[in-house]
DNA sequence: CGATTTTGACCGGCGC
DNA sequence: GCGCCGGTCAAAATCG
């Protein structure tokens, strides 16, 4: 989130290649993520919109951690994936920008909040659970 | 110092 | 059975 750090170490880790002994397998096993893996979210609520904004992604009053990036074939820009940082609450939020109009960006929540928004304490305001949505088509 | 970001690699499912 | 795609995590680096 750093337009501005554009000056990335080109050179990291260059040999690790090959297949280091006692270098940290990192991830190896991970068990944990298997256990989370097993789980089929069968109702899972997902709420979909699209946007125009000439920023990265609208906040809700939320904090949202990036995890992870991909690039799609489908869309020459990459697909961003946040995670709301919070004690409990593990809400995941996907955001894209459009194929064709990159003014426009679809921003996906996943899952649901186990708190208010910090910023809700400020606004107090009611927030009608309307947000609930067994959306299948995206 | 802590939290967060960034990138690469891996996993799991699905398709062929 | 293997390949592809999408999604997630983890370690290191950086910012405040």
């Amino acid at each position: 989130m750093r337009p501005e750090n554009k000056n990335l170490s080109k050179n990291m880790t260059n040999s690790f290649d090959g297949f280091s002994s006692s270098a940290p397998s990192t991830r190896n096993i991970k068990p944990s993520r298997r256990e989370l893996k097993k789980y089929k979210v069968e109702e899972e609520y997902r709420f979909a919109f699209r946007t125009k904004t000439d920023l990265e992604f609208m906040d809700d009053g939320y904090k949202w951690r990036k995890y992870g990036k991909k690039m799609v074939k489908n869309s020459p820009n990459p697909r961003n994936y946040f995670k709301c940082s919070s004690g409990g609450c593990n809400v995941k939020k996907r955001v894209e920008r459009e194929r064709e109009d990159p003014s426009y960006v679809i921003t996906t929540y996943q899952g649901m909040h186990n708190h208010e928004s910090p910023n809700c304490v400020l606004y107090c305001s009611p927030q009608p659970s309307s947000l609930s949505y067994t959306s299948s088509s995206i």
